[in-house]
DNA sequence: CCTGAAAATACAACGGT
DNA sequence: ACCGTTGTATTTTCAGG
């Protein structure tokens, strides 16, 4: 479970770049292939990599308009948060749900193709949920940055 | 660029799991190989996929202190604007950063490995950028959901 | 951690439906 | 557009030291 200054350059790499071989890998630390292979097995094995993902472009698939919804519970019960979570769980409009300190209880990153898909998600699939208080959206002008590099 | 129903899956499939083959694809397609291969050369040349990343464990290395943090600018003025969005991108601790409607103009996502680490980040990086108002800080307390999959 | 070799896959180009 | 086949190149995988 320690990891090493080459473990963390090698997390940083396929954080990048998930296609680079083990071989321009193994160039870049200065180990062997081999080095190189049993490194990324062991980081697989351990699930600090989780997985391997094709990243793809929101406007290119017609996806890009994004808003940043507050959510606020009726009644802050056990029951009301479980059944919350495991909804929006299954909201593929939904990418990111946080469960949050302040005013409101949740904030949810969703994704749809224009205002009009937005409306019919709030309508037909958000509010419909159990023990929803309120909502509060807050509209993405431009998306200014956005990576999943996590330098450790 | 107009994208067919076998597109839109095997799309899916890679968002879910870059590592799989071209053979396991196209059984899963119901293709041959080499139309599979086709296919996703084609993706790649139009840039619809954008790259392959690996995923990592934010808590396996120590980096599962998020804070939703709002920006106000001081003014809005173009070289404001510009020199805030410019300083946030070389942020490694800003994973994401929204322009957004509302009260406050940005919001950050960013993570850090504890709260010591967040003041250090709010002191020493985020507010040294000129041009910048107030700030707000929304701690999250739970990761509900966050995923990189895009359903069009 | 290394070298070296086998197995699997990716890549490219063909003619054919 | 898709299929099948034939290559060859490259990469992954796993011995054994």
């Amino acid at each position: 479970m320690k990891l090493d200054s080459l473990d963390h350059q090698l997390l940083k790499y396929l954080q990048q770049d998930a296609k680079k071989t083990t071989k321009e890998l193994a160039l870049l630390l200065g180990l062997s292939n081999t080095a190189v292979y049993e490194r990324i097995k062991k980081l697989e094995r351990q699930k600090i990599i989780t997985n391997y993902v094709a990243l793809i472009d929101k406007e290119k698939v017609e996806k890009d308009f994004m808003v940043l919804c507050q959510v606020k519970l009726s009644q802050h019960v056990k029951n009301n948060i479980i059944q919350f979570e495991r909804e929006v769980l299954k909201l593929e409009e939904v990418l990111e749900c946080y469960h949050v300190s302040g005013d409101y209880d949740y904030i949810l990153k969703v994704l749809v193709k224009n205002m009009d898909a937005y409306r019919k998600f709030i309508i037909e699939k958000l509010t419909v949920i159990s023990g929803i208080g309120s909502t509060q959206s807050t509209f993405v002008i431009k998306e200014v940055k956005n990576t999943t590099l996590i330098v450790s």
